[in-house]
RNA sequence: GCCGGAGUGGUGGAAUUGGUAGACACGUGCGACUCAAAAUCGCAUGUCUUCGGACGUGAGGGUUCAAGUCCCUCCUCCGGCACCA
């Protein structure tokens, strides 16, 4: 018999069209006796023309979802488009015409295109997500999420795009720059609309667990979600300045700076009778004055001292010692010390007051009690004053304090923690605008840090920041005074954007605290076996180094990271409090024992005071993430309105049920000049007032569409539905997806956002799963034939259609499936040759009709059942390539043989089916009457696959000199025996003595010699 | 820096639990057919070789009868995150 050329241009059309007639592909959402399948590829943007990408996004997933339904399951592969968004409208600007116009025209090209492919679409469940049957349904969806507190509208920072005239999520900036422009992207103030995925942020992390992907995907999700667990620790603000001054008979220590350094001075603490408050904090509540402070004198203790002094100086006799304090713990009250001479040697004493009754008093001492209020400014000087009649003291006014919270990894450190850090952006940088007595310089520096890109902060390391002088913490673990200050190393949206600085312990706040010289505080002694994982890196002109923890990277020679240690060592020895010499400072990351801080903490390691620190100073264990919400407000025109209006008031409503859809407007000019499009159409305004009245005016901003690929594989199960996005019947046949593929570039954007998406509606309990995905693979990317990527700049781009036309559909789905393998996502460069190379096996496949025989080639047989068993445990996993080959492989030996029956063709070409539709159908419809794709799959036949005899390789220390045919039955001896008697082994063995004989059944023998 | 992944002929890539490294395809060479070319078919194709064999999966060690595969040290490339507290 002699058959026509394979001839793909003629039959390709034939059998599409008959798929199409006879709706081949029609799926229907429940089928007797057979499971489900929902294989799933990333629907298309309409952007006017296939490419070599989108064949490998879905005619290759095609061989799959082809194969699964011809392994006994009712498999749903849908397509439709993605079809509203930037891509269209900036490529209907450019032209001149309707996005609406332009969108729907390029989606018929494209089926036609996309039917050209041969796949196995069932096209009556498409849809287009900007059909307003559709949109109806992600509003509805908007809707009930507003309802549910899980959308809210805030004004925030946000993302620009100068180029594309619109907000970007944070998703959508890569390096700095807009994902689809590669404009730089400025941060923004506006109103924007935000989804509240934080909140589902654990569970997003969480359950990734569940899913069965790739475990890159995964991690990536993991890394963009970014949650770290650590405390929130309370750090108290207050002013640091001396303000209020009065005279009063007193102490004169407080004048000068030098007695108070060498006398054992005395400050007292009043207490107020009636309430528990100290009198030093609440000054000007009391009619009296407060605190006295002096030497002891000669012969009385501190405590006799405090009570004659307060006797004297208050008039107060009933006094009583409440507590002696051995050093400052007191943070309100070391001001006022500090303030004369920091290295103050003296002693608190907590006296209270057991009764009101004075002793009387002269009119002189009284009006020498009135306060002397002075300017702030001139604090410094009055303090200098030598002219004072009487003695004075300073006295702290009334403090404002507020608590600034800061996120650490690292409470273990935070006894060494010595300045505070907030971010530029942070709230508390205005909110103490008044007390900040540097204003101007701090102005200036948060002028500056918004003029820097985000691009440009993240390039220059350069670590920079101002003091906000007027103001101090107290650290919560020493009860001591800490300088606050603003730098931009700190980012204002992760943790709380705050944070305590730890030079000792973090690199960051090392080099930071060199620059500007500030204290370091040494808490926790590294265990000595982390010494060898250590780099040195001198940062500046010090004796300055850091120890990191956790990396590999050597800088210096192993000699000078154990002298670096070794000094470490050193000085600790020689230091009590932790306190760093200047010169002398060094940072460690390690974690280790706890040295320095409060008896209940020292000596226990990091890991152990992590909960007691926390727990100590009243702050809480928390998670923190990189994650931030979503904010899906765009100032463009082609997308989804959002359903909400705003009353004369100005506040928001969501759009009633009955009014959706809530129509995209018709007469827009869309050109993007920053504002809202929408917000230019008179239709749009005057329908919000006819439904809503008078003075109601329509949101403008349209949705990111991202949120309308965040549910669309919904709307495949049930796109008829009027009633309900789809039913709960169809989402509980089809859901979760089985298998979904689609492009790398989505892991952290629509793959992230539909999780989300389906976590919200699954919390409202709008859909059965919650997740949306089972399985996930990421595709590689195909290449130029230059190994580059494709552009039409580059000149390597491949137009699938003329190759189509030339090789036929056939080829270049197998070609594609060929070029490497499916499951890694690799970049392959297109290979024109290759191309070929597959048309060539075609050819090869419609010539072997020509040796249809009686019965197959006895030879054939076991290769033949092999071959079926390999194709289909291979596009199980999804290595295509592999199960071509061993197609191919199959040939050149079914070319050589004697021939084959028609029924082993049959199986042949049902196995390649999947591969080759067309051909295989014209093959298959020669001899029957119903389509090969909806046949069985073949079932390979294992007894025909395991002959008895086998050929092994026969190794002489591990080198293979032999081989020797084994039957199933013979024992080990009788082949021991007959192998050491072939002349190829004897060669080898000859005078040798044999140590060894291994045999692995079907595998190999080894035979050890000496 | 941290977290993933990968390094195999001239090229894309095979090698399912450690068991004949380089399947399959491209390219190249030679041959057949042809006046010739294309197409097609056949043979060869890791490197070196004294034709016995030796060496070979990024580098260097190790475990094993046997290592691309397992362990250690290191190098390079790709992807994600990154002044992340």
């Amino acid at each position: 018999m002699n058959h026509s050329e394979y001839n793909p241009s003629d039959i390709e059309k034939k059998w599409q069209q008959y798929w199409q007639d006879n709706n081949t592909y029609q799926v229907e959402n429940n089928v007797e006796g057979k499971e489900n399948f929902y294989a799933l590829s990333e629907f298309a943007y309409p952007s006017g023309n296939l490419h070599v990408g989108h064949w490998y996004a879905f005619a290759v997933p095609d061989i799959y979802a082809r194969y699964k339904r011809m392994s006994g399951y009712n498999v749903l592969y849908p397509m439709g488009f993605d079809s509203f968004g930037l891509p269209a409208e900036n490529a209907a600007i450019k032209r001149g015409l309707d996005p609406r116009k332009w969108t729907y025209e390029n989606m018929d090209y494209m089926r036609n295109q996309l039917r050209s492919m041969g796949a196995s679409f069932d096209w009556n469940r498409s849809f287009a997500t900007s059909d307003p049957e559709y949109y109806k349904w992600t509003q509805w969806m908007f809707t009930q999420f507003y309802a549910n507190d899980l959308i809210m509208r805030s004004l925030t920072k946000t993302n620009w795009c100068e180029s594309c005239k619109t907000v970007l999520a944070n998703e959508q900036v890569v390096n700095g720059q807009c994902e689809r422009c590669g404009n730089d992207v400025i941060q923004k103030d506006m109103a924007q609309w935000m989804l509240k995925i934080t909140e589902f942020a654990d569970e997003l992390h969480d359950d990734l667990e569940t899913l069965d992907w790739d475990h890159s995907i995964k991690a990536a999700q993991r890394e963009w979600i970014g949650r770290k667990e650590g405390s929130l620790i309370p750090f108290t603000i207050q002013e640091s300045e001396v303000y209020d001054v009065n005279t009063g008979p007193g102490d004169d220590a407080f004048r000068e700076c030098e007695p108070i350094v060498d006398r054992d001075n005395v400050v007292v603490i009043i207490e107020h009778p009636e309430n528990d408050e100290f009198l030093c904090a609440k000054w000007k509540q009391v009619d009296w004055q407060g605190f006295v402070t002096g030497g002891i004198e000669d012969g009385m203790t501190i405590e006799e001292t405090a009570l004659a002094e307060v006797r004297e100086e208050t008039g107060y006799q009933n006094v009583e010692i409440v507590k002696v304090h051995d050093q400052s713990s007191h943070g309100l009250f070391w001001h006022v010390v500090k303030q004369q001479n920091r290295r103050a040697n003296y002693r608190i004493v907590h006296v209270k007051l057991t009764d009101l009754e004075q002793v009387e008093r002269s009119e002189e001492e009284q009006s020498i009690a009135d306060f002397l209020w002075i300017p702030r400014a001139e604090v410094n000087d009055f303090l200098k004053r030598e002219d004072m009649k009487y003695p004075w003291r300073v006295v702290i006014n009334e403090l404002q304090t507020q608590d600034v919270k800061v996120f650490t990894t690292r409470v273990d450190t935070l006894f060494g923690a010595t300045y505070v850090v907030l971010a530029p952006e942070h709230n508390m940088v205005q909110n103490l605008k008044s007390q900040i007595t540097n204003w101007d310089e701090v102005e200036n520096y948060l002028d500056e840090v918004s003029k820097k890109s985000d691009l440009d902060r993240q390039q220059s390391k350069e670590k920079t920041g101002v003091q906000l002088k007027g103001i101090e913490a107290i650290n919560p673990a020493t009860g001591k005074p800490v300088p606050v200050w603003v730098a931009d190393y700190v980012l204002a949206h992760f943790g709380t954007g705050a944070v305590m600085a730890v030079p000792a312990h973090d690199e960051r706040d090392a080099e930071f605290a060199i620059k500007y010289d500030l204290p370091f505080t040494f808490v926790v002694l590294p265990s000595a076996g982390e010494i060898g994982n250590s780099r040195p890196l001198i940062t500046s002109g010090e004796n300055a180094f850091i120890l990191a923890a956790g990396t590999t990277e050597k800088k210096g020679s192993q000699e000078h990271i154990n002298a670096e240690w070794n000094a470490m060592y050193d000085l600790l020895g020689t230091i009590e409090d932790g306190a760093l010499p200047n010169g002398k400072r060094f940072c460690c990351t390690f974690e280790g024992k706890i040295i320095n801080s409060a008896k209940e903490v020292n000596t226990k390691t990091s890991e152990e005071t992590l909960s007691m620190i926390t727990k100590m100073v009243g702050g809480e264990i928390t998670k923190t993430y990189r994650l931030r919400d979503w904010g899906i407000s765009r100032q463009r025109y082609w997308g989804t309105p959002i359903p909400i209006v705003y009353d004369p008031e100005g506040n928001p409503h969501i759009v009633p049920d009955e009014h959706l859809p809530w129509i995209l407007p018709d007469d827009v000019d869309f050109t993007p000049d920053g504002t809202a499009p929408l917000a230019r159409s008179e239709e749009f305004r005057k329908r919000t007032e006819d439904i809503f009245g008078p003075g109601w005016t329509p949101e403008v901003d349209t949705m990111d569409t991202f949120v309308d690929s965040s549910w669309y594989f919904y709307r495949y199960l049930d796109n008829k539905n009027n009633n309900e996005f789809a039913s709960t019947d169809s989402m509980k046949s089809w859901m979760p997806v089985d298998m979904y593929f689609g492009g790398a570039e989505h892991t952290t954007m629509h793959l992230l956002y539909s999780r989300f998406w389906v976590k919200a509606l699954h919390k409202l309990g709008l859909v059965p799963a919650n997740e949306p995905y089972k399985g996930r693979l990421n595709r590689g990317l195909i290449l130029g034939p230059n190994g580059a990527k494709m552009s039409k700049s580059k000149g390597n781009v491949i137009d699938p259609d003329e190759v189509v036309s030339h090789v036929g559909a056939d080829t270049v789905r197998m070609y594609l499936a060929f070029i490497g393998p499916f499951n890694e996502p690799g970049n392959y460069p297109w290979d024109p040759n290759g191309v070929v190379g597959i048309k060539r096996f075609l050819e090869r496949v419609w010539r072997l009709q020509n040796k249809i025989t009686e019965s197959t080639d006895e030879s054939l047989i076991s290769d033949l059942h092999q071959t079926i068993k390999k194709v289909g445990e291979d596009i199980d996993r999804l290595k295509l390539n592999t199960a071509i080959s061993s197609m191919m492989s199959f040939m050149n030996k079914a070319e050589k043989s004697d021939g084959v029956s028609q029924s082993d063709y049959n199986l042949l070409i049902q196995i390649l089916a999947p591969f080759a539709p067309h051909m295989c159908e014209e093959l298959w419809m020669q001899n029957n009457s119903e389509s090969i794709h909806m046949t069985k799959f073949p079932k390979y036949d294992e007894s025909k696959i395991s002959s008895g005899m086998k050929a092994l390789p026969i190794q002489i220390n591990g080198k293979v000199r032999a081989q020797v045919i084994v039957g199933e039955g013979e024992s080990n001896d009788d082949l021991q025996k007959r192998i050491l008697e072939m002349s190829e082994v004897q060669k080898w063995t000859d005078g040798k003595q044999v140590k060894k004989f291994i045999h692995v059944p079907g595998k190999i023998i080894n035979l050890v010699i000496v």
